[in-house]
DNA sequence: GAGTGGTCTAGACCACGAT
DNA sequence: TCGTGGTCTAGACCACTCT
């Protein structure tokens, strides 16, 4: 929220402090010096504290390390548990050509399971969004999308988008954090034709509850073919 | 309030004033008021910055929540990704019997796959545990983990712990990262007398490797019933 | 208007690392 | 010895909330 401030022409001591410095620091290999306290209060004419706090701030974030009697240098990139990402995303980093086709898009009612999982009432307008996604044109797996309609009005009428993550960043709703299970089973008649697997061969599925904040924005059932995914995650944090 | 401080005979300041807030507010209830700041300066008579220090770690922790112009309150606990959780863990939060019967437990040469895995040398001594785990008396999956021998010294000979993860966290060396792979199988004839399973049935295999800071601690291969384990996870952080 | 946290100053002494 | 970050002081003004 400070970071707005920057466009702004009286931005806080504190913050230009901290932006400089990170502008320094962006790129720089993990080890390198940032400048010194003293420094840069010579250099931004403001007292030490206000220096300390733009670095506790970069220190926090893990972008900068102290090292009492040295200095303080661009600290090694922590580990931290993965982004949440997007078919897309996960079949780019396989270096796979993602493609979607849309199987169904509309208005629903929501049924028990879907309102309790969205945190709406039985009944509510959700979105319901089922796609067949394919990777290097062979089938991946069918999702079954549901959205909280309120939260994105409009949503259908907009014309659907290719990512469905894309779509909720630029409404500020990307979900930064996800509730899933997954388990292994054997498809349906109905998933192993559009999946073009015989009925009874493996598939995962996997069940996301993802939320934004405090709102529940999407809740999506998918079923992969088991022979072309391996779901990749990294836990935890580093200490 | 002293007698808080009793126990340390030259405390820093901040840390003396953190430690007194965090007794006040480990257990209240989530938005209950910490001390204000002023509060604090008079108590213990020191400067307003130096109290802003205590606080400010407080906040970082995510213990405490600063409203500006109300006051300090306890935060509500903020969501992170998962602790990593042994499978004797696991099964309690399911409210089932963790049992584990040893199938097999020695040293080993380390393969390719398992000396790339652990940052090993091929040829190097690894130990290999093999445990078929059951819940509720049934079975639930077979687990085969693969440890760095360099790192935890007479393991074999200590006699093996009920827990993994608790014996790794006694030498300071659980796991708090991983990278994991989940995908769908079938059972293999092996697999499948060991499950009470028939071949051909469906299983859940992860493949996980475990670190603790920069060490790799851990490698290690489960095959699950996919009839009776359902994985859950949450993933990514609040913001 | 009183109280709160947010920002900021202009100094100070300390322990520690490098030279 | 000199520079570094770590700690600390005793004030100040601001924007904001609550009553």
């Amino acid at each position: 929220m400070d970071d707005l401030l920057v466009t702004e022409g009286r931005a806080l001591k504190h913050v230009q402090v901290r932006e400089y410095v990170r502008t320094l620091v962006t790129g720089a290999a993990p080890g390198s010096p940032a400048p010194s306290e003293r420094e840069l209060v010579h250099r931004f004419g403001v007292a030490r504290m206000t220096v300390r706090q733009a670095m506790d701030a970069l220190v926090v974030e893990g972008l900068l390390e102290r090292i009492p009697g040295r200095g303080t240098f661009v600290a090694r990139p922590r580990r931290t548990a993965s982004r949440l990402t997007s078919y897309s995303e996960e079949m780019a980093r396989r270096g796979l050509l993602p493609e979607s086709q849309t199987l169904l898009a509309r208005r629903e009612q929501a049924g028990p399971g879907v309102a309790r999982a969205l945190n709406v009432s039985e009944g509510d307008a959700v979105i319901h969004w089922r796609r067949l996604r394919r990777a290097d044109a062979q089938p991946m797996c069918i999702e079954d999308a549901y959205l909280n309609e309120v939260l994105i009005p409009g949503f259908l009428q907009s014309g659907m988008p290719t990512s469905l993550y894309d779509a909720l960043e630029a409404r500020g709703l990307r979900p930064t954090w996800a509730e899933d299970s997954i388990n292994a089973d054997v498809a349906s008649e109905d998933e192993a034709e559009l999946l073009e697997l015989t009925p009874g061969a493996s598939v995962l599925r996997h069940s996301r509850r993802g939320s934004a904040g405090e709102k529940v924005v999407e809740v999506s059932r998918t079923v992969y073919r088991a022979d072309r995914f391996t779901m990749w995650l990294q836990v935890g944090a580093e200490s």
